[in-house]
DNA sequence: TCTGGGGTCCTAGGACCC
DNA sequence: TCTGGGGTCCTAGGACCC
């Protein structure tokens, strides 16, 4: 290998949450392993949200999908068995591997819940990448109890193809030279950044590989997508060259907060309720992180057809209140809305920066008072839970008073079993 | 009683300024 | 005889990822 060339490991967890679910449910004292049978990890059908979140081998072979429908699911394969997701022991496990991770190099990126980049160029080891990695492979297996599959390789983009290689509990190397024998025969679906939309016009314009897509003209291609022709392109060639880096994921651009409301909402108290309780959320991950915001938008889901639209403002002062977050989300919701049954609604704010130091206008200073409001329930929702303070108008409502998020570390019981 | 919830980035078009 | 052209900011929507 050249020595100026990176050496990049990217670590995937195979079906992660219904792995961490098995490991969960083997210790303690569940016989039957959930990766054994067809089983998939899924929402409630009941509160509509069943969708397939994740699915083990025998329930892939019969055609189940992540994110299709429950009962589509079902459909398919009538003895599935299903177990609710359990976002806070993602977390934990998440955590778990990480801390593993960190013992092969400092330099790791965290790209999403059960996928990891590391960095081992010049690590003991790195002279034999494939026995490091098996090393790394067995130690998860061992001391955590899923399995993970590990693409190697000179760069993010190519480690990344690679652990898509072969799974589950498995490692492959896919360095530049090995792209036309191991890459370019693959669907050029298997390509990440080609979702439904490229795919289907790549299909158009008679491109079905990856290979096909690489040997592709380049000026074609940035005629027909623009900068994102460059990209594919480039992918389908193994160009990449961003570099491993924990800062990178770590700031945050926005916060958002969204749910599928359990029953159609048709009028709007009942909507600006539910962007109540999502802005609950949303305030108090921002005054956590010490952030305030500058923009502020609310996304609708009709009920009907399912079709999103949404609406955004921005202002001149940066906030973090609960209350001054509502007042706008209530004004967006209300110009937006065009009076249909809603299904989803949505609450985000973006344009974010460090709450220090925030001169406030005369009409933003009502809000000051609101602030301290704000900091005190959150210090009681973190002693006492989040159901110990709830505003009144959620009493009679059926409502939940906070939804989503910030259910993690809080109300989890402690795990120390699984390592 | 049909499709979750969390993100990021890019682009087109309108408003507005010089 | 009146409409050029560039730049910035803002919003809506679309694409992708897990």
């Amino acid at each position: 290998m050249n020595s100026n060339e990176r050496l990049i490991l990217h670590i995937d967890v195979n079906s992660a949450f219904l792995s961490f679910e098995a490991v969960y449910r083997l210790q303690h004292g569940e016989t039957v392993d959930l990766r054994d049978i067809p089983s998939a990890v899924a929402g409630s059908q009941a509160t509509r949200h069943g969708i397939i979140l994740a699915k083990s081998i025998p329930a892939k072979k019969y055609g189940i999908k992540t994110g299709e429908p429950t009962w589509e699911a079902r459909q398919k394969c009538p003895q599935l068995v299903t177990v609710p997701p359990n976002y806070a022991l993602y977390m934990f496990c998440h955590n778990s591997l990480k801390e593993l991770l960190k013992n092969f190099s400092d330099r790791i990126q965290v790209f999403s819940v059960d996928e990891f980049f590391l960095d081992v160029t010049g690590m003991p080891g790195a002279d034999q990448p494939l026995e490091l990695a098996h090393i790394i492979r067995k130690r998860i297996k061992k001391k955590l109890g899923f399995t993970v599959s590990i693409g190697i390789s000179s760069n993010k983009l190519l480690a990344k193809m690679g652990s898509e290689l072969k799974k589950p509990d498995a490692v492959s190397t896919l360095f530049p030279p090995e792209i036309p024998g191991k890459m370019w025969p693959l669907p050029v679906e298997d390509l990440y950044m080609v979702g439904r939309a490229t795919s289907l016009k790549l299909r158009k314009m008679g491109i079905g590989t990856i290979g096909s897509l690489a040997n592709c003209d380049l000026e074609l291609l940035k005629y027909k997508f623009k900068s994102w022709g460059k990209l594919l392109w480039d992918y389908a060639n193994g160009i990449e060259s961003s570099a491993v880096s924990s800062s990178s994921r770590d700031t945050v651009k926005g916060i958002g907060n969204s749910t599928t409301v359990h029953f159609d909402v048709e009028d709007r108290r009942t909507a600006h309720q539910v962007l109540l309780s999502l802005v609950e959320t949303v305030g108090m991950r921002m005054r956590f992180s010490g952030l305030c915001c500058r923009v502020i938008a609310i996304s609708i889901r009709r009920a009907e057809d399912l079709t999103f639209y949404s609406h955004q403002l921005k202002i001149q002062t940066p906030i973090d209140s609960t209350t001054a977050i509502y007042e706008y989300c209530k004004r967006l919701f209300d110009e937006a809305w065009g009076g249909e049954p809603i299904r989803h609604l949505g609450v985000r704010v973006s344009d974010l920066s460090p709450a220090v130091h925030i001169q406030l206008s005369m009409f933003e200073k009502e809000w000051e008072k609101q602030k301290v409001i704000d900091r005190a329930v959150d210090q009681i929702r973190m002693k006492f839970g989040p159901g110990s303070v709830i505003r009144s108008n959620f009493l009679w409502s059926g409502l939940a008073p906070m939804e989503g998020g910030l259910s993690d570390d809080a109300s989890y019981p402690v795990m120390t079993s699984i390592l």
